[in-house]
DNA sequence: CGTTTTTGACCCGCGC
DNA sequence: GCGCGGGTCAAAAACG
């Protein structure tokens, strides 16, 4: 990074930091969205955008976007880890250049990856607030490179950086 | 100066 | 038993 990174002292106001962004969305909207409204509403995203409780060990996402299908049809055999902890993860797949999506938190990237199947890296970031299990995975799209699939693990724990 | 980014290496599960 | 794929950590460098 040299200039694509409008934040670092701006974390603490989202708010401003939202309209240095060409976000389509509002924060707040952004925050309380519906994995079935977005459904809706992106009738052609398929079954990208999905609310699941993963367990451990349930199922991995491996291969391309078409095996996240697979992510959402959880094996019955293996629901016993269900009542150990729950997990929520949430996939959002925007149409944008910036794959940094801010969300009012610090992120820290912790590791970039190569996708076997596609030319585009995969980045893992992580709520730099310790504390916090959340970790973000960012991929862009192999068919569409305009689009950004962002997917979202565990919940905040913490209060707003402000 | 502190924090974050970056890249490579390492680790784990499972497939064959 | 080894290899593959994916995921994570770690040390050094870069940046504000």
């Amino acid at each position: 990074m040299t200039e694509k990174n409008p934040r670092t002292a701006n974390s603490s106001s989202p708010e401003s930091d939202f309209s240095n962004q060409q976000w389509p969305f509002e924060l707040s909207d952004y925050l309380s969205f519906d994995d079935n409204e977005w459904l809706q509403n992106n009738p052609t995203t398929e079954s990208l955008v999905f609310q699941a409780n993963e367990v451990a060990g349930g199922s991995h996402i491996e291969g391309s976007s078409s095996s996240i299908r697979d992510t959402n049809n959880m094996n019955m055999s293996g629901n016993e880890n269900w009542k150990k902890e729950v997990k929520e993860r949430v996939a959002f797949k925007t149409k944008s250049l910036i794959e940094i999506l801010d969300d009012g938190y610090r992120w820290r990237k912790y590791g970039k990856k190569m996708v076997k199947n596609s030319p585009n890296p995969r980045n893992y970031y992580r709520c730099s607030v310790e504390g916090c299990p959340v970790k973000k995975r960012v991929e862009r799209d192999n068919n569409d490179s305009s689009y950004v699939i962002t997917t979202y693990e565990g919940m905040h724990t913490h209060p707003n950086s402000c």
